[in-house]
DNA sequence: GAGTAGATCGGCT
DNA sequence: GCCGATCTACTCG
């Protein structure tokens, strides 16, 4: 097992990347404990114009400049002003892509993920979902604009998933998207039990 | 099990 | 002020 090496996230195609990241695994260490698990369900934000991306027509504010940032960094914002959503940045400087970790599949420090979350038993909810698996693995803010091959917060191998159970589906939540809403930029390994809810 | 409300911050119209 | 790349708890059947 290694950490993907930086250029690794310097691939220009946001979905060729977001298909990658499938069954990779996401590690954080926190105070000394780690946490893994392995990446079953991504969505890709391809830059300036994806209506979807925060960072369509060009929009930069102090939240989203970190997507502008080369890749290999993460991005971690605040949604519906409660939960942290990772996501990976990619491409270039100046080149707002980015992919969003929507589901993982606990393997490493399972005992803290459930404590994280106050929970008793192992459930699939505990990472399923972008807002679940940030709180289950520690991300929040503090995280944002972090070197991914750095200490804290890093991406390895992990399964090899053959490119059959790999489904591409819309995307969620995206529905304000209009036309962009129904691209297939989705992606999550067939049956898995740790996917986000609507649909698989 | 399905449907609804509440939490609560950043960035628009 | 409203709505969003969401989740949980609580209601009602």
């Amino acid at each position: 097992m290694a950490k993907l090496p930086f250029s690794f996230y310097l691939n220009t195609d946001v979905n060729s990347l977001a298909r990658q990241l499938i069954g990779k695994m996401l590690f954080t260490q926190i105070d000394g404990e780690i946490t893994a698990g392995i990446i079953v369900e991504t969505e890709a934000y391809a830059g300036i114009e994806d209506k979807a991306s925060h960072a369509y027509g060009g929009r930069l504010t102090d939240r989203t400049k970190t997507m502008y940032l080369k890749g290999g960094v993460s991005y971690v914002y605040l949604c519906y002003g409660i939960h942290n959503l990772f996501n990976v940045v990619t491409g270039p400087l100046n080149t707002p892509h980015a992919v969003l970790i929507r589901g993982v599949e606990p393997v490493i420090g399972t005992e803290i993920m459930l404590q994280r979350r106050g929970m008793a038993l192992l459930k699939p909810n505990l990472t399923a979902g972008p807002g679940a698996l940030s709180k289950a693995l520690g991300i929040d803010r503090t995280f944002n604009a972090k070197d991914l091959t750095g200490e804290e917060i890093w991406i390895e191998d992990g399964w090899d998933v053959d490119t059959e159970s790999i489904v591409a589906a819309p995307r969620v939540g995206v529905g304000y998207a209009a036309d962009h809403a129904l691209l297939p930029w989705r992606y999550y390994i067939k049956g898995n039990r740790f996917v986000s809810k609507p649909n698989s």
